[in-house]
DNA sequence: TCATATTGATTACTTTTTCTTATGAACATC
DNA sequence: GATGTTCATAAGAAAAAGTAATCAATATGA
């Protein structure tokens, strides 16, 4: 017998579930009929995929090497089905954006109504993660285009900048080195910094600032988003760096926070786009670069 | 309807003959089998593959593009299964290795009879071909390995050097660089030099050498293989470079040619395997390289 | 402990898909 | 204009994949 793509499918559906009704159930068809396949598939290719006493399923070692491939063989062939519909009508169809929570409050409302404007035709389907996730994500055929800072690596896929994003350091209100009007990397020596959560790719970078300018960050505190961290600063628990798109047009910001440069080396992200290799509309990435340029936040480098 | 694998088989067999009976023959199906699946993954896809005037069959634009993709999903289910086979029985199976011709004679005759001593379960066939076509043929999944020199560009494929190969001059007997011990770059001005045609990649190592020294090619002669080459020098027609390889291990040669080392900084190439990223076995193939090299032909460098 | 529920495999039968055979329409060639 | 191509189409046979019902083996819980 020959592997067809079906096989593949119900395989990839028991490995996710490790259980043939609920699996045969999410492929809408009966338990019976998924196990046949499975059983044809694991024929086809000689070794067996599944160790099932009865009561338990699990995937080999071998399984999972072929159910990796499996993967890629049916993200390819999606690929393929969504390139040639975006054939049919550029810019129309389902595109999944990952954008990570440091960038996309600051991004995401300017920028998506004019995309609506311009394709109507394109249905946006919009996910915040972090970056880990946003490339696992990717990496398993859930999202089409990423939106993240690309001073992290990215195994296995192709990515463009928009612009930069310079830091800038935020103090309370009447903080000692509010009355600088440019912070050197000696000001910032001993001083306590509020961080992000783990995970968030904006942590490392200002850890790494921090580093190099002997700062300490401060104990017991981690904040789960840019609005906690500025609260806290307003609130006068220390002080933090921002990204110049998450200030620059903010006046409430503003009012509550001391915002000052950094010195000319200063410190930035820059943010761009990423995808599979081997998506449908890499063409169209190139032109939404331009839009996403045109409508580029306050603050960030062309 | 859903695309299956059998599909895109056929719609690359058509790609292949443009003649759907050709085609439909190739897969061992009547025309009208042919027919009717390549209008199903016409339909699935949305978009016409193939313009059919009551005469001619051509491939679309489009029908390009999806042509492309079709064939790497298909080259990745091939590999899937040959892999599934190979954890059955390592080193057993079809093994179809490509080599270019200025290496085939010098390492296949030492390396090729071990090989099926020690895998009596793997069936060798080897292709003797120039580097373009040794790629091109790797990413149609029509070679499994190749064996070439690794100074050129491979695009999209893994690679690991096995040994370096330094290059030596050839000059007919009693020529007068013969009486030297070593060459040095100012011996080479204005000297002819015979080299092979073009499309070897061994010609264009020894014009960057020609050109590097001021040396010149002899007009009107490209020899079509080393031994060509070795004769023409041998018989007095002009001097040349040869891998240590080709020489090292061949009393017949030192007695025909003078051999003459070059300067410490020695061109060289380096030898090595390529595969595609995908395939079945890169674990057998690492394996491989040790066995190489430890039937690594006289001349040849660790 | 025994009734009950849940697991994946198996069987018999139905539906769907894919094939073959036979044929038709459009175009070249002689 | 007869003949031999081409690819498309239609009808029915063969093959594949599905469902429904059931089984055997294992857990769970009164």
């Amino acid at each position: 017998m020959n592997i067809s793509i079906r096989q593949l499918e119900y395989f990839l559906a028991l490995s996710q579930t490790l259980n043939f009704r609920e699996a045969a159930e999410s492929c809408f068809v009966t338990q019976p009929a998924l196990s046949k396949q499975i059983q044809l598939l694991e024929d086809s290719l000689g070794i067996p995929l599944f160790e099932r006493d009865k009561k338990h399923v699990l995937l080999t070692d071998k399984g999972q090497v072929m159910l990796n491939r499996a993967s890629n063989i049916l993200t390819a062939l999606s690929d393929m089905e969504r390139e040639a519909q975006s054939f049919k009508k550029p810019f129309s169809g389902k595109l999944r954006i990952g954008v990570i929570p440091t960038i996309a409050p600051y991004i995401l409302p300017t920028v998506v109504p004019h995309l609506s404007r311009l394709y109507p035709d394109l249905q946006l389907s919009l996910h915040e993660h972090r970056t880990d996730q946003l490339i696992h994500k990717m990496l398993h055929n859930q999202l089409d285009l990423l939106i993240l800072a690309l001073n992290v690596e990215l195994e296995g896929l192709c990515s463009t900048p928009l612009y930069d994003d310079p830091f800038l350091l935020a103090t309370p209100i009447g903080h000692p080195l509010s009355s600088k009007t440019v912070i050197h990397k000696k000001d910032l020596k001993n001083q306590e910094f509020l961080l992000l959560e783990d995970g968030h790719c904006m942590r490392d970078h200002a850890l790494e600032v921090c580093e190099f300018a002997q700062a300490k960050e401060v104990p017991d505190f981690r904040a789960s988003s840019l609005s906690t961290l500025i609260a806290m600063v307003a609130a006068g628990n220390g002080i933090t760096l921002l990204p110049s798109i998450a200030v620059s047009d903010d006046p409430h910001i503003k009012k509550s926070l001391e915002i000052l440069p950094l010195t000319k080396n200063t410190p930035t992200r820059t943010i761009g786009f990423a995808w599979r290799p081997t998506t449908h509309r890499s063409e169209e990435f190139h032109q939404l670069v331009k839009i996403f340029r045109d409508y580029a936040p306050p603050g960030a480098k062309l």
